[in-house]
DNA sequence: ACGGCCGGGACCGCCCGTTCTT
DNA sequence: AAGAACGGGCGGTCCCGGCCGT
């Protein structure tokens, strides 16, 4: 699935300040890790950063942000196709991420999450940003319940509690330092989804 | 006790003190907020801050998560004695917290969450405290819905997962700026969880 | 005077960060001295800067531009007051100031017109300041001019002429390494002016 | 030499970015400006500047200082030339750079003052390319001087007062944010010149 | 109990100069 | 000869903590 190692690629500069930034994000939050820090991790010298990035710190979340959203709402796109059943697609979604969080030691959480809280109205590049990225993702399972014949209001009211079940169990099993909010969660609630919505038969 | 004292209220202090780390918790998180700032906010001087509490930042930050996590049990007790079906309660408890999410300017979201998510496993106190409090609100909650005749086991899948979509839900609007995603995840929790209890009734 | 202190350090820390500033200011300029530099200098921590000036290196150069005017101010009315000629106390002034200059091997000039010759007009606060020092500057010597009679407007007239023919016989003398500059300077202006003065009345 | 190039105009760049840093020096200083301003301000990329002046910041200053130097000689020259009556050249020299200073909004001053009171005795090539600057206008002047029957020693004691007072009084008029302090010093010290010249004609 | 002051460490931003590829 | 990327180092700000004096 994944490919071979952690930290395989000599990727360019720019992707491995990303890639940093991202853990960071997954794991201390956007105040919580210095630049320095950050530039360890990537193996990149600090001017190399205000190259890429002339905004510096808040524009390399920026550019995070755009990166993980896409890789969301592609996994889950590629999930929902390879699926007929919603339900269990997003059974594998949760069991994924669970994975990713217990894997972690319980510390790679959602990077959204994270700096959704941390950040101000006064953030508004931030915000804009990771409501849009909400946005997307909610449209993307709203789609997908809509081909199963979900009327459009419903589809988009599920989509935002499936997110929402989704970014909570990540906040509680991390702080527990075990996946048992994050199964609960997950279980319960596609459980009463699942008799809520059409019969599957033709 | 506050008999005459020189300044009018120097009991409040660390009362203060708590309420300026929570409002920073709040709307910015522990690492975006710098300790001057806190004071200014308290209206208190630095030396009281290390008398109070002597392991500084952090001790002031599991104060203010123990006095959030006790106001939020006693709050759904309330609420939960108060009705008899405990859905209303919960539908109260989240309209509640749209209430003030919205009220702030859509600011002042959950402080457990966000010091949830800038934690590290490094900072166990922190992290000890909010999985207590995490399970003091499941348990809560789990504890009225076995009174209306669910199930142990179901009762804390449940609290997880009106706890999830709480805080997922919360995240969700405050970057909004929105109560919309606030309101779908609740209306569309209750619903399905309202079909999967025991009639009330025969 | 001043009481038993536990730092042996004569002078207050405040004023020895003055110190170290004014003596960069006549050396190399705002912009090129580093806190750092200014910091080792003064044989002071970086946090007790923040400490007394709140407002950072500005409001450091403010408080260095206000102590120097003082200075200054004081030492043209001591001189003048000692002489009954004012052309030979203004002699003296440029004596002092060339013995000072040469002194310092050509390094310690003006601190008022170095940074005044770097600041802005966004700088409203020093051009403010040194504006200010400047015409205080010129009114003493005003004032004593208008004493030994000389009519105010040619007065201040006058003592615009002899502050500038003191700052650039400065720059002049400072950057030929040599006090040829400021020595002809001064001779030819107070030669001058000294047949344009009303006679001094035998 | 000017065949046809694909760029419009590229023997200009060279000039742009002397005429870049000379904009700086009259309003910032050396150390006040970055070079990436300067290159955005001359409309050159990086490698130009490299190309152009190997030294760096340094060389391209010194270039700024030969340019400005020979730009004053000259314009010295023209009008001692064009008037009989020198004063009356000194005069129309001094309106002219107030003029200047005026019309820049009590920006644009005299950048060999700027730079020369920003270096240190280890700026040795900045240092030297001033002081023969100064030496060069001085001797402009004292030149003229001489041609109007003025002995020698005393044409070069006047011609320091000159420069002394245009530039002391180019400060002064910087910081007021007003002409007056340029003003008085160019009438009071052409008016004492003058009683102290050679008539003319008897 | 309070608060002025101290102490450096680390923050993020930006610097100037060079190298390497187009 | 153009410019993108690199390379660290220093810039000023502000941090959190604690030590003494009241």
């Amino acid at each position: 699935m994944s490919s071979a190692s952690p930290r395989p690629a000599p990727a360019g500069t720019r992707d491995r300040l990303i890639g940093a930034m991202l853990n960071a994000l997954r794991t201390r939050g956007f105040h919580g890790v210095g630049l320095n820090e950050l530039l360890v991790d990537a193996q990149a010298p600090k001017g190399v950063l205000y190259h890429h990035f002339p905004g510096g710190k808040t524009e390399l979340a920026l550019a995070s942000i755009a990166v993980v959203v896409d890789q969301t709402t592609r996994g889950l796109d590629k999930l929902l196709r390879l699926h007929a059943d919603p339900v269990q697609a997003l059974e594998l979604w949760m069991a994924e991420a669970e994975k990713t969080l217990a894997g972690s030691g319980y510390e790679r959480g959602c990077p959204l999450a994270t700096i959704a809280l941390e950040s101000t109205s006064q953030d508004a590049l931030i915000r804009d940003a990771i409501a849009q990225g909400f946005t997307a993702i909610r449209a993307t399972l709203a789609r997908a319940l809509q081909t199963r014949g979900i009327e459009p209001a419903r589809a988009n009211s599920l989509a935002a509690l499936i997110v929402s079940a989704y970014e909570g169990a990540l906040i509680q099993a991390r702080v527990a330092g075990s996946s048992e909010p994050l199964r609960d969660t997950s279980r319960t609630m596609l459980e009463i989804i699942r008799v809520s919505l059409p019969s599957p038969r033709t």
